[in-house]
DNA sequence: TTGAAAATAGTAATCATTACTATTTCTGAA
DNA sequence: TTCAGAAATAGTAATGATTACTATTTTCAA
């Protein structure tokens, strides 16, 4: 039986009204205002329970630390190669690759998540100067 | 200036004729046979180094330890979400996405993955039968 | 053949995350 | 309301994957 708990409303509320895709360090740090006593397994428990129950995704990046984000909408994401950052894609669904991918496959797809890579645009202009 | 080393050419080997997506550990454990000494820190040091050179990749899977792939090929990858198991997708290359991606995007977009997630042929059969 | 650069083995350290435990907070029924 | 048990917490220790460090060995061009 799930029970109410300040310290995960406040994580859900700094996800809803922030669409930075924080790591649970920045969540940890900002939490830490309200709640000086807050303890960063707490903040990652309920990033996971969040992400479980699907308030939440949980973004995982393949170096570096997982980024969440609060909006749940689906969308891609972008990673840059240079300074990690995370930024939403604007880019229409890709709905018909989970079955596009299932013809020749025996077990079930049950979806699937497209992360794209470069340099942000802060990183591709100093880039630009050098 | 890179020097040939025995153990680099065992791995690069190694994966050349394996198509199981194995992890570092994996191979760590099957060069031990021709080189008992070897120290997994030479396995990751030489992955890493295979894949910055990109002769082979490296599929990070969100959670538990990354897998390597000796096809280069531009080729999609599954993962269970059961077993962890890594298997190749029959899909034809989706090479519209970086430009539909970077059509609305101020930065430089460089390339994409896409990973399917669901059940793999073994773990699905399972399921079915519980 | 040789000597400097690069690679290695073995080990310690790091980073992100999870596990553990004593204490505190919720909450639903009395 | 009060109270007991379940769930959540803070604080800390432990884990797992990976990287860093260092003394020794290997490679290879002159």
């Amino acid at each position: 039986m799930l029970k109410y708990s300040r310290q995960r409303e406040s994580i859900k509320e700094y996800l809803d009204t922030h669409r930075t895709h924080p790591t649970a360090e920045t969540v940890y740090l900002d939490i830490k205002q309200e709640f000086p006593n807050i303890s960063l397994g707490t903040v990652y428990r309920n990033l996971n329970l969040l992400a479980d129950m699907g308030e939440i995704l949980r973004l995982s990046s393949g170096n570096g630390p997982d980024h969440y984000d609060g909006n749940t909408a689906p969308h891609c994401h972008f990673m840059c190669n240079e300074c990690g950052k995370v930024l939403d894609i604007d880019i229409e669904p890709q709905d018909q690759l989970d079955k596009l991918a299932g013809k020749h496959f025996a077990g079930k797809i049950t979806g699937h998540v497209t992360q794209f890579f470069g340099l942000c645009p802060e990183c591709n202009n100093s880039k630009q100067k050098n």
